[in-house]
DNA sequence: ATAGCATTGTGAAAATTTTCACAATTAGCA
DNA sequence: TGCTAATTGTGAAAATTTTCACAATGCTAT
């Protein structure tokens, strides 16, 4: 890794700016005083499972002190890590590739208002479904797919479309400049190294909460 | 890991059966003769991005010898790596708890049919959502969550519920008996080992495809 | 039947990741 | 101000995971 950060850190410190902003939400909620600015590790164990000396080893990857003897400071291991391992905190366009139940569903899904990440566009292959599903941006039949993502400058898709069709889309979503897919379907989507992909699959999920180990 | 397969491993042998039918899927499709009855572990790597001794490890671990100098045999080697790792080949019976955009999508969504999962519950805090839904499978209202989860044996729950429920829901769900559970919700979940727990976030993955590397 | 080729299976080495253990630092407090 | 307790930050050790390298095996074609 370029940045020095190994790829299990990396990940493990994404998530936790997730948890950070739930600590502090969660602070917010139960008692509007009182409101705590420190972190320590333990409470990061608590609260992952991740072993205190993970992330005490991840958080020094970082390389910046944010830490003391009360535990680290919120936001500044916040800023630390989002000017470390995210791109920019500008808005992030990105479209959903496949409209059926799950892509439909992702239109109006609300954890996205919170985020630096913005639909800007939709594609089915159907007509019918652009037409007759409401949406605040706009909806495209699939053969708009390179012209749109090229003129709107999207940069990320959320692929839903029948697993069948995943493998050939998402060629179709690397050629046209896309840098990152996330792969709703359980269709594996390998693209060598050209784009990142994240299989994301409940079917997946539930395999593997289920399996033996 | 008590079979001796490690975690990365298993998580690769996993995601390698759907690779395994995806393959049969798409000979199938493009032509009825021919269909190829084995993999080599070059191919494996060049549908997932995994090394070949990465793979050829993998499968070592299952403890059975399934390969030739024509490679694995895909019925057998999917076979090997349910018997090592799936819990059973019957249906396993899941919940869905939360059914706002999200989780009102996964009740028609198409990939259960051809899984071994089975949705036989969904359970929102809204009466007016339970009633409005249409479903193949009974709609509940939350204070029914414990009752219904243990009189109908539901081993594995998909919560979907706001941000802002995820934690306290995920504990109800630990302490009625659930097995596993499939977080959709960008809310870190953890519960020290009681229950098996896959986080899946949308803003999650995309925040790893387009992190720095 | 046999030569030749492709592929597996696996010890051993290398690389990576996690854990241990403790000095250094800092906050809180008498 | 100086003592105490808590917590970080990090070399070094341990554990885990991946890669290398090659003998063994079994298919295919002649």
């Amino acid at each position: 890794m370029s940045n020095g950060i190994s790829k299990p850190a990396s990940q493990r410190l994404i998530k936790l700016v997730s948890l950070l902003e739930q600590l502090e939400e969660e602070a917010k909620v139960s008692k509007k005083d009182d409101i705590p600015k420190t972190v320590t590790s333990s409470l990061i164990e608590h609260r992952t499972g991740w072993t205190r000396d993970t992330i005490r080893r991840d958080i020094s990857l970082l390389g910046v002190q944010c830490g003391s003897s009360s535990g680290y400071n919120i936001q500044e291991l916040k800023e630390a890590i989002k000017s470390k391992l995210f791109v920019s905190d500008e808005e992030k366009k990105c479209c959903i590739v496949g409209l059926g139940t799950l892509g439909a569903a992702l239109i109006n899904f609300e954890g996205f208002v919170s985020s630096t990440f913005v639909i800007k566009a939709g594609f089915d292959f159907s007509m019918n479904r652009t037409e007759v599903l409401q949406s605040h941006f706009p909806l495209y039949p699939m053969s708009m797919l390179e012209k749109i993502i090229q003129r709107e400058q999207i940069d990320y898709a959320i692929l839903a479309v029948p697993e069948k069709d995943a493998t050939k889309i998402a060629k179709r979503l690397a050629e046209c400049g896309i840098k990152g897919i996330v792969n709703f379907t359980n269709a594996l989507i390998n693209l060598q190294g050209q784009v990142r992909v994240e299989n994301i699959s409940v079917i997946d999920a539930l395999q593997k909460v289920s399996a033996k180990v």
